[in-house]
DNA sequence: ATACGAGTGATAATCATTATCAGTAAGAGA
DNA sequence: TCTCTTACTGATAATGATTATCACTCGTAT
């Protein structure tokens, strides 16, 4: 999505669901959460149609592993249902992402990955030996990041903090060939 | 071929952070302008070659505005050098980059942006609507990286710290579209 | 049930970046 | 300085992730 800037994904106009309903109170799945209802209750939310697609790939990103990419997720949707189109994938995987049903995080020049962004919000921890992830979160550092942009006159919308170093595994036994 | 034809819709983000700089012939000497010499022993300190093409670029990038794309470095360079071809830019931008003589920024799914490395470390904010980045450096967020790496055991090689908001002027006054 | 507009999948297009390769030039040694 | 070896260059093709296009399909409000 690095193209052109119609993409430029400006860290999220906040959900904003133009149905009025009621208050129903968004409950977020967790992983335990198989039923089909909450999903196709997250597609409403987004104010877009259930169809079998998009509840195929909400299971995907629930039961999976997280972080993601779009292609593995599209990989691993289409062992089971081929005739599901990458387009599709990338497409809802986007909405997700821009609504903030999901948190799309972007590592030197690969491909963004995904997670569920029914945690509180963490940072990455990244290994550049082996490419682990460990996520951490620090209220602190959070604080100063609002008390920063606001000495700037900034409104603070979005941030990206990753770390990277070496791992404990990777300093005693260097990954071989 | 490529080069920016001008897409459809967003609006392409300025970046007029740095002091814009017309490229004058005559160029006085500057607080990062090591002379031509040095500049050759950056290539040489990376067992490259010295070649013209090369310390044009090495000059550009020490007398320009910081957080350039490579195509505004190719750009730039061209205009008084079109002998100079784009894969010459990237391939030297890239070697400086991984020899850490220019620091490589990358935000959002957008095009790379380096940035002289010779000074202190500091990290970006920058405006989702326009694009200006500001700098700032935060010693208390360091030491709080430095700390949270150890708590998992792992030695801290580089970080990325980038924060989104909305500038003072685009808060006032809303870039139409 | 019907109609209509959103959703889908195949495919082309984009865009930044990298690879390829034949011709060129840096620079170490004679 | 001249030569010779090879790294370097520039034009262009290729790549890889992601988005746009478009005819067709399917949810879903009526």
């Amino acid at each position: 999505m690095s193209q052109n800037s119609s993409n430029q994904r400006s860290p999220a106009p906040q959900f904003v669901s133009d149905s009025p309903k009621e208050n129903t109170k968004i409950q977020f799945p967790t992983r335990k959460d198989k039923g089909d209802d909450s999903l196709k209750q997250i597609i409403r939310d987004l104010g877009l149609k259930v169809t079998k697609q998009r509840l195929i790939i909400l299971k995907v990103l629930q039961d999976g592993r997280s972080h993601v990419t779009a292609q593995e997720v599209f990989e691993n949707i289409n062992k089971d249902h081929p005739e599901i189109g990458f387009a599709t994938v990338y497409r809802f995987l986007r909405a997700l992402s821009e609504n903030n049903f999901i948190t799309e995080v972007r590592m030197g020049g690969l491909p963004a990955r995904y997670e569920w962004a029914d945690k509180d919000h963490h940072d990455h921890l990244t290994c550049v030996k082996c490419g682990s992830i460990r996520e951490f979160e620090n209220e602190t550092i959070e604080e100063l990041q609002q008390k920063i942009s606001k000495s700037f006159g900034f409104i603070l919308t979005d941030h990206v903090l990753e770390l990277y170093g070496i791992c404990p595994a990777c300093q005693i036994s260097p990954p071989q060939e």
